[in-house]
RNA sequence: GCCCCGGUAGCUCAGCUGGAUAGAGCAACGGCCUUCUAAGCCGUAGGCCACAGGUUCGAAUCCUGUCCGGGGUACCA
């Protein structure tokens, strides 16, 4: 087998550095260099628009700068096949087969570490998501950012860093004050007496059970008013959600109580740096942060003529101590409907001399449930909602997940349960799995033919068209990975999958692998073993499953 | 009023740090299983990328304005 070449990265690096050296020669100075994949690959394998952008500082035509570069330009041959000029002045380079097939042995030697990046090693961050109040089940709504969460965590220690999963709630506060009283309400029902929930109360049948559970539990004799009511609700509430997650196979590292800043200070503390930046005052029995000052156009309430503390001034005490934990990277993972609360405790922060910079806000939009071609409005309070664990026991967790992560989190996201559950079998998760199944069943097949991997392959026999397309796609892998990682978006790394896979069963039409050609066979078997790695790779990545049989 | 997100094929959405002929899945139509899994592959059809200006050699992509949808603009979270 050929000796191992440049890692795929290195292959932009020298044609940048070949573009420089032209340059140079021609007496012109950039300061960076496009080189991307074109659209049309009867162009070429990577181009350069270097000779359009030059145009004015040139005074000449693109067709002619870019000949001129084409001049000076020197390059690895046995890399670069062939260097092209089309109109209006792209610079096309051609790379050679030989670069592609030894990306097989990078493959099979890396492993499950094929495409992962270092920039998070030795680093720490910490992401915060779900934080829902334990008042009821998670909803098909709250799957988004569980799933969301859960992913860009995965994106980040693919990349080396140490992640903290975190959740935050707050045990206090008027939401949980109702669910005891609506809990209180149901157990005195369930005790013949005529009361009424209250107003605002939570109305879920989910309300009746617990009180159901308190009367088990405590007898018939609680007063009024017994914490016993809130506890027992909070305590059911969370092990159900904390089941609800794990069945998607997501778990928190760390969970944060909003109460725990009361006790500690945190609050007090925070109030009074502030103040002492002139950026509190009172007014009309409330307490105000002075947000006009720093740019924006109202101020905001901190602390209720109550004397009960609105959201932010917590979120800032635990923001705080977030950033005193010394995370390297905190994100922060909101649904739409919270957009308005983090440039607040971000202003806090700054005033207070943290380094903002450390922090990153993922706002994703809603999810519409849709179900016989109508949406259905959700509210916990109401009971009136699909739960999340309904869905992940209709159609499994690696279907929820993937339509979750399927979209960008900007985007308003559909999700339609009857084709979630009815249209199962053509789901597009399913496309990653049958490619990743038949890989191994193939190999499976080869063995029992015996035909058994080696690595004496010919990579140089994997000249067909669908070969090569499947081998640049994988050698484009690292480069997705980075993406996702600058981005924090996991649809790119979805959408890449559905293209290897795409390349992946276009190959597997055209090309057989085991057959009596015993040196094709076994470098096909290398070439899909290193396809099996990169899907798995990305499968894992995501959070989902790797089937070796469907 | 102001702020954020979106408006791309019949439907759901990719593509958006500017590039060459705008993509996928579903739905429609037509092909491909004596051969490693047809949960697959190939083909046909389907588009003033909301609209109008602007920047640029070049705009779905960047800027401005308008329209439409969602969210926020609470002494709710």
């Amino acid at each position: 087998m050929p000796q191992c070449r440049k890692w795929p990265m290195k292959m932009k690096h020298q044609l940048n550095q070949a573009l420089y050296n032209a340059l140079k020669k021609l007496d012109v100075s950039v300061e960076s260099i496009q080189l991307t994949p074109p659209k049309n690959p009867e162009f070429g394998d990577l181009s350069t628009n270097l000779a359009l952008t030059l145009t004015k500082l040139l005074k000449k035509s693109p067709m002619e700068i870019a000949a001129d570069i084409q001049q000076c330009l020197s390059v690895d041959t046995a890399l670069i096949s062939d260097i092209t000029i089309t109109p209006p002045g792209f610079i096309n380079f051609r790379i050679s087969p030989a670069y592609f097939q030894s990306l097989i042995s990078q493959i099979l030697k890396k492993g499950n570490q094929f495409g992962r990046g270092r920039t998070g090693e030795n680093k720490t961050a910490n992401v915060e998501f779900v934080s829902a109040n334990p008042t009821g089940p998670l909803t098909v709504g709250h799957g988004r950012q569980a799933v969301l969460g859960d992913t860009v965590s995965g994106i980040l220690e693919w990349h080396g860093y140490d992640v903290t999963r975190e959740y935050y709630f707050n045990d206090a506060g008027r939401q949980m004050r109702m669910l005891g009283q609506s809990v209180e309400a149901r157990y005195f029902q369930q005790l013949g007496q005529d009361i009424s929930l209250p107003e605002d109360g939570y109305q879920g049948d989910y309300i009746t059970a617990i009180a159901q559970n308190v009367l088990d539990t405590h007898g018939e004799n609680l007063e009024s008013g017994n914490p016993i009511f809130r506890k027992t609700a909070e305590d059911i509430i969370f092990g159900l959600i904390k089941s609800t997650l794990k069945n998607l196979g997501i778990i928190h590292d760390q969970f944060t109580n909003e109460k725990s800043f009361y006790e500690s200070g945190a609050i007090d503390d925070t109030l009074q740096k502030l103040r002492d930046n002139n950026l509190i005052y009172e007014f009309e029995k409330a307490t105000w942060f002075k947000t006009t000052a720093l740019g924006k156009d109202q101020d905001r309430v901190l602390i209720k003529s109550t004397g009960e503390p609105t959201y932010r001034l917590p979120d800032m005490a635990y923001h705080r101590n977030k950033m005193d934990r010394n995370y390297d990277l905190v994100i922060d993972i909101f649904g739409a409907d919270h957009i308005d609360t983090y440039p607040d405790v971000l202003s806090a922060l700054d005033i207070l001399g943290y380094d903002t910079e450390k922090v990153r806000v993922l706002i994703h939009q809603f999810v519409t449930l849709v179900r016989g071609g109508e949406k259905v409005k959700m509210s916990t309070r109401k009971g009136d909602y699909v739960t999340l664990d309904e869905l992940t026991n209709e159609v499994g967790a690696d279907v929820v997940r993937y339509f979750f992560i399927m979209r960008s989190m900007n985007s308003h996201l559909n999700f339609d349960l009857d084709l979630a559950k009815d249209h199962s079998d053509q789901n597009p998760v399913y496309y990653l799995h049958y490619a990743h199944a038949r890989i191994c069943n193939i190999i499976k097949h080869g063995e029992s033919l015996g035909h058994k991997f080696t690595k004496d392959y010919n990579p140089s026999l994997l000249s067909h068209s669908s070969e090569i397309s499947l081998l640049k796609q994988m050698d484009v892998f690292p480069e997705v990975m980075e993406l996702a990682l600058n981005t924090l978006e996991p649809q790119t790394i979805a959408n890449y999958l559905q293209e290897l896979a795409t390349h992946f069963h276009k190959f597997y039409t055209d090309c057989k692998v085991i057959t009596n050609d015993i040196p094709t066979t076994q470098a096909r078997l290398a070439l899909i073993s290193a396809v099996r790695i990169v899907l798995a790779n990305g499968l894992q990545i995501l959070g989902l499953s790797t089937p070796e049989r469907m």
